[in-house]
DNA sequence: TACGGATGTGTGAACGTGCACACAGTAGGT
DNA sequence: ACCTACTGTGTGCACGTTCACACATCCGTA
């Protein structure tokens, strides 16, 4: 199964014998230098003439940079689906990347094949930096990147992360507690928490947020655990809730997908929001103005997110060192109707 | 502003001086040949000791394949957050090509910066072919991948195509169509259709299809013109349908996004679906089912879509000359609540 | 003994680029 | 007349890899 080669491109050599010039002036015409106005003029009209483009590949070898950078997505299935924030942070880092004539290259990471292969892209010379979002607690990809030495940073902070390697997030348990202490204010008495993602530090802190809130009143009976952010988890922990306690009035959703899925559920179950319970969710997705009642819920500055990830991974390739290492952007609380 | 050289690393020289034998078998333990037992465990030693990891860059250039493919999401902006379809086919596009031991690269085009900038990349030789999904009429991305001669695949087919060049998608006209006179078939008299993005080939043929359907009884006036595929583009199209009309009696929503948006336009208005309106959308994504009616809506394969088209690259980076070019993937029309 | 095949290893060249260096011409100042 | 600075151009080398080729050894068989 042998593959025929690509067709051949033209080369700087072959923009040089068209001008009768050297490889030398070709190079400082692409790259600055001193070139005068004739071999430049009779350059310039060869490369357009035969549509010339270097050869990145040869260039990132010599060079040993390749003006890339890396987004890598793990396990995005129910992410991307359900969960807009990832787009939101990738446009954010696109954005800046942009900005400063990088190339973002998302790589996804659905399976354990993935991972090794991504790893290897990654070792391989292809990007000066890598930008990881949504890694779980154990992710392989944390020991790939530490043994590797690449420029990067993460999106949130599994607790396991290396301590040299950055990261930006949101301090999620303080914005858990917050929203769940503004549950409490508004007169809730039971108050449950759907959880979800407790093997990512997202998911861990805003747990531990809502407990911290709650204090002496606090009960593992009315914590349903679900595994994902999504829609159909919010559904499954909200019946859960209200089988578990039937008097419960007030419900923290570890993400406004879930909150949806919640509301779905109490539909169901005829109660009324916020009238017999409150409901808050954690994002402020577009899932937070589309249900009814709108979302009060915790504002995460997605693109904000991606932004500064972007340009820290931007500073590392630049040669800095950054420390401290971690940081937290703010997370204003956005109340609607919903509670 | 001169950066500092990232860190060395090992290369096929070191790990061969480690293990006392030359490059070139190194090279064959690597890619298979005749090696000793001896020989290879040695350098297998001296591989996981130092953590060598070939050079990918070096290795493209002489190899002249990257094993990687790119994935051009074009103007994604909306698409990402409202859209569930684009994160399907990408998921569809990269599972497929991780079984070919293909590296799947996305690449996010926003501003008139970004299309250089992954023109360059895509004619650098860090991609083998490119998938590009969601290309507009007149995309300056089309002639940036006629001239280029890239392997490559679009989703969808935007009218001004170089006929050479290979599509995967779905019969827009057809569906639009038997949805709508399905839709008919269940009395509506009053039908009007809320269009999107119509310098797209999807938004255009979803138009023609539902135009078809009406036949004498098509009118331009209960027509919305929207521009994006999004829920607030439905909320507007639907008030303007009701006020243009008020004894309107079906619509057909040319995405699910939008059909979500006329639902709660039509909450708003105080009338009852499918009561006094029936509601028809398209896409079949996950907005679908959380409606509440759900909607009945046209079924469009995504993850199929993304396996599909990344088939059709890995074939034409293959050496196989694709004829006949297009490709239509089935789309059943699935009957919900909403009409 | 001589030969051919299978197995195992080392060497040189090439992929396309950028940079350091060498070199040449011109202009201006001492 | 000489030195220096500036502009302009060509050449060789290196980036790290793979492949073709040459060479070496061993074995079985004619």
């Amino acid at each position: 199964m042998t593959r025929p080669k690509p067709q051949k491109r033209a080369t700087v050599h072959d923009i040089a014998a068209a001008a009768g010039v050297s490889r030398g002036t070709v190079s400082r015409v692409l790259n600055g230098g001193y070139v005068s106005a004739e071999a430049r003029a009779a350059i310039e009209a060869a490369i357009t003439e035969v549509g010339y483009v270097p050869n990145t590949a040869a260039r990132t070898l010599k060079m040993r940079r390749s003006q890339a950078v890396g987004f890598v997505a793990l396990e995005p299935h129910s992410l991307f689906l359900d969960d807009p924030n990832i787009g939101s942070i990738m446009l954010g880092a696109n954005a800046a990347l942009s900005l400063a004539d990088h190339q973002m290259v998302s790589l996804v990471v659905e399976s354990a094949r993935d991972t090794e292969r991504v790893g290897r892209y990654l070792s391989g010379g292809f990007v000066d930096g890598a930008i990881i979002v949504s890694a779980r607690t154990h992710d392989p990809i944390i020991q790939v990147i530490s043994t590797l030495g690449l420029p990067a940073v993460f999106v949130g902070h599994p607790p396991d992360l290396d301590r040299n390697i950055p990261f930006v997030g949101i301090d999620n348990q303080g914005s858990a507690r917050a929203i769940t202490e503004r549950l409490v204010a508004t007169g809730r008495r039971r108050i449950g928490m759907i959880a979800a993602a407790l093997d990512r530090d997202s998911g861990i802190d805003r747990l531990s947020g809502f407990r911290d809130a709650l204090g002496a009143a606090y009960s593992s009976e009315l914590v349903a655990e679900v595994p994902l952010y999504d829609y159909g988890s919010g559904v499954k922990g909200m019946r859960l809730l209200l089988e578990r306690d039937p008097s419960i009035d007030g419900v923290f959703a570890a993400s406004d997908a879930i909150a949806a899925g919640a509301l779905e559920a109490l539909r169901e179950a005829g109660r009324s929001v916020p009238g017999d319970i409150g409901l808050v969710g954690f994002d402020d997705s577009t899932w937070a103005v589309r249900c009814q009642p709108q979302l009060s819920t915790v504002h995460q500055p997605a693109k904000e997110i991606g932004s500064v990830a972007a340009q820290l991974v931007l500073r590392q390739i630049g040669g800095e060192h950054l420390t401290p290492a971690g940081q937290l952007l703010p997370t204003p609380i956005v109340w609607r109707d919903s509670a």
